[in-house]
DNA sequence: ATGAAATAATGAGCATACTCATATTTTGCT
DNA sequence: AGCAAAATATGAGTATGCTCATTATTTCAT
């Protein structure tokens, strides 16, 4: 069904020079229509934004845009990675946080996200929630290694796996990434609805729950996870 | 965006009679459409079912269709409402359940559950984790107050509450059907990923996870739910 | 430099969900 | 029955995501 959008594919002949004019340009193209649409999209929202008005935007013939992507989702898609990207860097990059409590790092970071994506709302809404979908690249659950969600589902792994081996919790393996997965997905879900000013109960909500999480996870013994 | 559907506009002067000739015929009509629609879906998918073959096959003109119903999404929302419809009424038919303890009863509603769509998993795919996106009817805390969600939300709280009131379980509120809601919809999503035999996979995950919850709930106190 | 081969760009065209002005049917009243 | 109004059905038309045969550009060996 979908077209692989063609990827680095450098000549053999050539594996010195890492990027001839060539590929420079394309590299450029496929910046530019990312950042055109990126604006349309948080604009004007994902669905009335038309593949006709990002190709004319980005300069480019309607079917160019299509050699550089698949399809229209996937071009959101891109937009989810570069966020995802940014949330774990910013992560590794806070020091403080190190040193505090699991649960604590874990709101932390769903925070920083919905704070993140938060000029995006609109256009989050449509398109985020599809993560849940089989097909989806962005399928939590997917075991496509290029996957977006491998990558996440990897980071949250290695923050409880810190945890596990300091003892702060009982061993919850996969079975616990993925579960804060879903609920990361859920609060998202919520905060998408929350209408309350400065979105104060998904806040709200989300201390709550994490302090659920913290007296669930603070006793130790085997579980059986 | 979307016109809504036609609904029983009896006229007031005939209130008596509760279904004339017409809106007979209109409901014939509305019924056949579903039929054929989901026979569709079910044996060539979601996708590849057009608006076109299903008028045709209900012998109807492609726009009457959207008399009926206002989107495609629409005509497919209505088959989750009967799977609702009908997992509810076995509960409630289920006496031997009403006495097991909260847990048992969870598994067996996830599981009836899955039971009654796995005929229909294709289209379960490509529609119903929608149900988490804001624009739909389908979504868990949509305000709707004739949305699905809501049927569906409603039914675990009063399961949820029944043992809240024997004390088998700490007060977990909306919160609690909430969560579980969440719950289902990953287990369903990872259901549909499942590719071994028999879907044992979510088997075992639906087992652990219970005992998880088992474990977690077993204790009284009170959690600032 | 030159020609051929590889690569990329193009835009007319397609499929399909959905709209809407018009035509048809039904209803209620006399 | 006969008429006007309301309800319903119709299908040509529209918008848009995406395809693909064709054209244009770049690369490389000679």
């Amino acid at each position: 069904m979908k077209r692989p959008a063609p990827k680095a594919s450098r000549r053999a002949q050539n594996p010195a020079s890492d990027a001839g004019p060539r590929q420079k340009k394309k590299d450029q193209t496929r910046a530019r229509i990312l950042r055109v649409a990126l604006d349309l999209f948080s604009s004007r929202g994902f669905y009335r934004t038309t593949t006709r008005q990002i190709s004319r935007k980005a300069g480019i013939a309607e079917g160019t845009l299509f050699n550089y992507f698949a399809t229209k989702e996937d071009l959101a898609l891109y937009f989810f990675e570069q966020e995802l990207e940014k949330l774990i860097q910013w992560f590794e990059r806070e020091k403080p946080l190190r040193k505090a409590p699991l649960v604590e790092k874990l709101f932390a970071i769903v925070h920083r996200h919905l704070e993140q994506i938060s000029p995006f709302e609109d256009f989050v809404g449509a398109v985020y929630l599809r993560a849940l979908q089989p097909a989806s690249k962005l399928h939590p659950i997917s075991l496509d290694s290029q996957s977006l969600n491998l990558r996440y589902l990897r980071f949250i792994r290695e923050v409880l796996a810190e945890a596990e081996n300091e003892g702060e919790i009982p061993p919850v393996g996969d079975l616990g990434a993925w579960a804060f997965a879903l609920f990361h997905v859920g609060i998202v879900s919520f905060w998408l609805h929350d209408a309350s000013p400065g979105k104060e109960r998904t806040l709200a909500l989300l201390d709550r729950s994490l302090k659920v999480a913290r007296t669930i996870l603070r006793r130790g013994g085997d579980w059986n996870w």
